[in-house]
DNA sequence: AATGGGTGTTGCATATGTTGCAACAAACTT
DNA sequence: AAGTTTGTTGCAACATATGCAACACCCATT
């Protein structure tokens, strides 16, 4: 791989944090001033990284332009969507889609609950891995060598008593989602907080997304957004039908 | 600047039009294969490009992932405040910035005016909602659904002879900003102070906050005050553009 | 007005890192 | 099975990125 690539793209994690100045780039990335100006002179040149009035650096229009881009090749957003929506209407927490890309899962949509009581999530921010239900879902999916090999690097922090512990426990767990179809977090991310999720599958039956409701303590109990479990998992099946194209063809 | 970057980083767009393969990549950078092929290597590990199914690349969810983070540390306080301090230089008027968060809308940021009359408000209070050139401003640009959900719960207290009476006046007048691009408040707060406002926008064209100047009529009468509409409204439009960090356009 | 610490910027010699090549591997077509 | 296309690796040659040191600049301090 390509050193001075490499080097430039470490800038753009770096700059989403927030703007930083040469010196503080420099340091950071452990090189000379000047081979960081350049760096972020070439950077600045395709509009990834903009130079505020105080001279500080940070991300520029572009990305986001490129972003936007990036989200609208994901498809499987579009025709979720709609979907997505409409599940909230009709029981009025937060919902959830998510798809596992490059060893990370990552939020691409969420429709907010109703209720002013708010979870707090963000659209592309990596989730708990350990513990989301979304996460189980997409992971259940792949091969057994890539689970243990992917259980084995991840980090089990215990965010609650009930955090997923370790990669035996996470492996078992895995099991179980993939074979019944449907996964939960309960209480495992934030103590007072239920989610309930279901997998998005394509054609082929592989897991492309998947997608869950969230929902806290003082709205409803576990059991009772349990009880919401067929209605998900109902919309889940016509996400992935339409997706599949084995309903509606939608796209050439 | 870096010839090594300028190429990888010229990949990005190119994959923004849709996936492409090696072969095409390398072409259409006008390199070799090989070169093409750890260029690509590089930004994939940096998660900005993704290896679908079929081989070929498209722009990765990291991107995403980059963008989303980036807008939520951008700090408009921090790029409005010399601005605003600015502008109160030149004018010498109390100047405000507000957000809209949680059904309410908040003051963030204060410039004093220089005279020795000054009127009451504090950063973090909640504005008059119903009658502040800013509220107006920030509200404006919610959705019709979501304008008439807020403007139905709230309550209309009579400041002033000329505060907004009631929810159907709000929407109207909501309208009215919305169409013309700035806000007014002429002593619907307190009788003797007006103020005129303008919005800040963000990349996508949302208002993502809103800036007012305020005086006393002993200061200046409203007509006076009007007069300055020009100056706020472009000093509005250079925050947006430095916040939305489209200041400068350059292209290959 | 002069000094000094803090920035960002440029020219240059060195050698490091990138390049294109050509040969190899693998997957699909015929 | 042979042939075509596409992705991948090792290597030698050279172009390119690098760090240095000197410079320019701004601001605060004296």
């Amino acid at each position: 791989m390509s050193q001075t690539v490499d080097r430039a793209l470490s800038i753009l994690p770096l700059l989403a944090q927030g703007p930083a100045d040469l010196g503080q780039v420099a340091e950071r990335l452990g090189v000379h001033k000047s081979t960081a100006l350049r760096l972020l002179r070439t950077l600045h040149e395709h509009g990834l990284v903009y130079r505020q009035e105080d001279q500080r650096y940070r991300l520029g229009a572009r990305l986001f332009a490129l972003a936007q881009e990036a989200v609208e090749n994901l498809d499987v957003r579009e025709i979720a969507h709609p979907h997505l929506v409409a599940l909230n209407d009709r029981c009025g927490h937060t919902v959830h889609l998510a798809v596992y890309e490059e060893q990370e899962v990552l939020y691409i949509d969420k429709v907010e609950s109703r209720y002013p009581v708010r979870m707090y999530s963000r659209i592309g921010k990596p989730v708990a891995i350990t513990v989301a239900a979304v996460a189980k879902l997409l992971l259940a999916d792949l091969t057994e060598p890539e689970r243990r090999a992917i259980a084995e690097k991840l980090d089990y922090p215990m965010y609650t008593s009930r955090s997923t512990p370790d990669a035996a426990a996470f492996l078992k767990e895995l099991a179980v989602v993939r074979e019944q179809g449907w996964a939960t977090d309960l209480g495992g991310h934030e103590e007072s907080i239920n989610c309930i999720g279901a997998p998005i599958r394509g054609a082929d039956g592989r897991v492309v997304a998947a997608m869950s409701v969230s929902a806290p303590n003082v709205v409803v109990t576990a059991e009772e957004l349990l009880t919401l479990l067929p209605l998900v998992r109902r919309t889940a099946e016509t996400i992935s039908r339409e997706y599949s194209g084995t309903n509606r063809p939608k796209k050439a």
